[in-house]
DNA sequence: ATCCGGAATGAAATCGGTTTAGTAAATCGG
DNA sequence: CCGATTTACTAAACCGATTTCATTCCGGAT
């Protein structure tokens, strides 16, 4: 059988008459080192060769990889979607490529993730997850990876952070609510495992407080952070008695399925409840009513952390370490039509 | 400085008191050539010291790399996100990663990352992108890398694909359109690249042609598959005359914006205009009315199709080649609120 | 003419595994 | 008890680049 093995270094060498060492210099783009001539030369060899330089075997010897790994709780949700897409955008920019994750919430599998891609000898890794966990970040670390957080902090951990300001955007949605007179506000939350989720709650509460109202934990409805646990909290509200006039999801997902837990049970938004989501989509617009929710700048933060870690990696070998940053995004709440005074009576 | 290297397997085999073979063969798994005694020992001290493997060098000498590249047309769109959720979620159960490569639509950026996927060794490639051009990928082919297109087939390109029946569902869905007594039939479509976009017109026109009405050209709308586009296709159906009864939108995005677009122009679905979308999400049941669409199973396709690869990358070797394969899964068309007969005069 | 310094280049070491070829000892059949 | 396998294991080659270090070449200063 016949088979034409690809092209190596080697082989562009000896076609151009020249060494590895000069190939190498020549395609790594290194002005000094060789004659105008000699470059040219070089390059139309590999050219002519269809030589394509192998990547393992350069990242074996230079010690770094050019790729980065991106672990995300659900790639299907656009939200994380967005993510991606803004890390994505950046990175390629600059001949970095994302080894793509999807841990679906399981700490387990998010260790297994993490081990895979130390062992690929990532540079760089930019975790999007609710994990509660450190430690799996903090081998990576040791290893030389660094690490930046996207959306959720991880306690424990010294590493760079992007987020949003959970607890200050909580306390404007729900300051808005009893601004238009409400006083039974219920919170879906997520399982508490993450800091976003924490501090939602912590800024729901406060909210509250400032308000004078006492803090009740009936009005506060865990659920899974997708939309099957939304569907069910408007179950569990459902048998509040009285029944909330106002209702805040955290998430999207969450927020879509009470959407559909509420059309189910024929509760009438916003004039018999009023409801603020989380993670404005585009079709949040299209609904009816068309829903307020705070807008979770996805793109725009995946796009932050991923520079982030390009300039930190630009800057390893440097005499000094960078010290972490934490970053905060804007997340504004913005207001269409599920919001109204509670109903009388 | 005092810097600690991580341990190689070098320095397991010294600790263990045997050679690097050994401790490949035991940490690979290998059962023949060493006692379980042996073997045992390599596994402790390979502990003892935090040895990981650096896949990076091994994945040199043994010319796999373990890893598969996916190329998404957007990432940040849902329909895109299920694609790789799927293709995560067969791929990471077998030990393979995926590197991550958003194109926009663009052929140029495609080409520079199958470029740089090329460079990186993957041992196969999955492309859900609408490229016209096939070259980019045969040369991946010719250099090893087993292509999966999934979505959307490339002409000219010997791959396996994963897609739907494209034709035939556009043809049920003006079927359906036909049967409530729509006469004047518009249908927005993308700029018809993609064989997905091209066979959802000619199942449109197949549909038309059946029921023995004229193809009209300008009930053509030609858009760019994003929101924007299907927005601007509304506005062209406006000034149309006599104005169409039904509108089917080929893609997420576009039956989106048309939906904005619509609300804009104060039409209201069905009673005034029928409307038809794609790529069914889960919001479309909750808009008003609650749209009609085809379901294009996303996570399913990248499911199948990473399946295809695995099967297709343990076919290797193997005396004959296997033959490829054009997988068709089921879109099914769900019917919501948002068609009805034609309005009457 | 000679010496010197920098630029161009090449030979060889190196990265950290896998794989091959080979060796010594253990096992087996008769 | 002997030759023939088999088994456990090692030494060394190898994958294909980068990087170090030595060498050659050259023009300009002395």
């Amino acid at each position: 059988m016949e088979w034409r093995k690809r092209p190596t270094m080697e082989d562009v060498a000896k076609a151009a008459g020249v060494s590895k060492a000069t190939v190498s210099r020549v395609l790594a783009g290194i002005e000094s080192g060789s004659t105008p001539a000699t470059a040219e030369r070089v390059r139309q060899t590999a050219l002519r060769l269809g030589y394509v330089v192998n990547s393992i075997a350069a990242s074996l010897r230079s010690r770094q990889s050019f790729t980065i790994g991106l672990l995300l709780a659900d790639v299907a949700n656009p939200f994380f979607g967005g993510i991606a897409s803004g890390v994505e955008a950046r990175l390629s920019q600059t001949g970095y490529s994302v080894i793509l994750g999807n841990t679906d919430n399981s700490l387990e599998r998010e260790r297994a993730l993490v081990r895979v891609l130390v062992e690929k000898q990532i540079d760089g890794l930019i975790a999007a997850t609710s994990a509660a966990s450190a430690e799996h970040f903090r081998e990576a670390q040791e290893r030389g990876v660094q690490v930046v957080l996207v959306d959720s902090d991880v306690p424990g951990l010294e590493a760079d952070t992007v987020t949003i300001d959970n607890l200050a955007t909580a306390e404007a949605v729900v300051g808005h609510l009893l601004e238009l007179g409400h006083r039974r506000i219920a919170i879906v939350t997520g399982p508490m495992d993450a800091t976003f989720d924490r501090h939602r709650l912590e800024g729901y509460r406060r909210a509250l407080g400032r308000h004078g109202i006492a803090y009740d934990e009936a009005l506060v409805l865990r659920a899974d952070l997708l939309a099957e646990g939304g569907e069910r909290a408007v179950d569990r509200l459902l048998e509040l008695a009285p029944r909330p006039t106002a209702l805040f999801a955290t998430n999207n997902m969450m927020t879509q399925g009470v959407l559909v837990g509420l059309r189910r049970a024929g509760l009438r938004i916003p004039d018999e409840i009023s409801l603020v989501g989380f993670d404005d989509q585009d079709w949040y617009a299209l609904c009816h009513p068309p829903l307020s929710a705070v807008l979770n700048p996805a793109h725009e933060m995946g796009h932050v952390a991923a520079d982030r870690l390009l300039t930190r990696l630009a800057g390893r070998g440097e005499r000094v370490e960078q010290p972490v940053e934490h970053l905060v995004l804007d997340a504004p709440l913005v207001l269409r039509a599920s919001t109204a005074p509670p109903p009388q009576g």
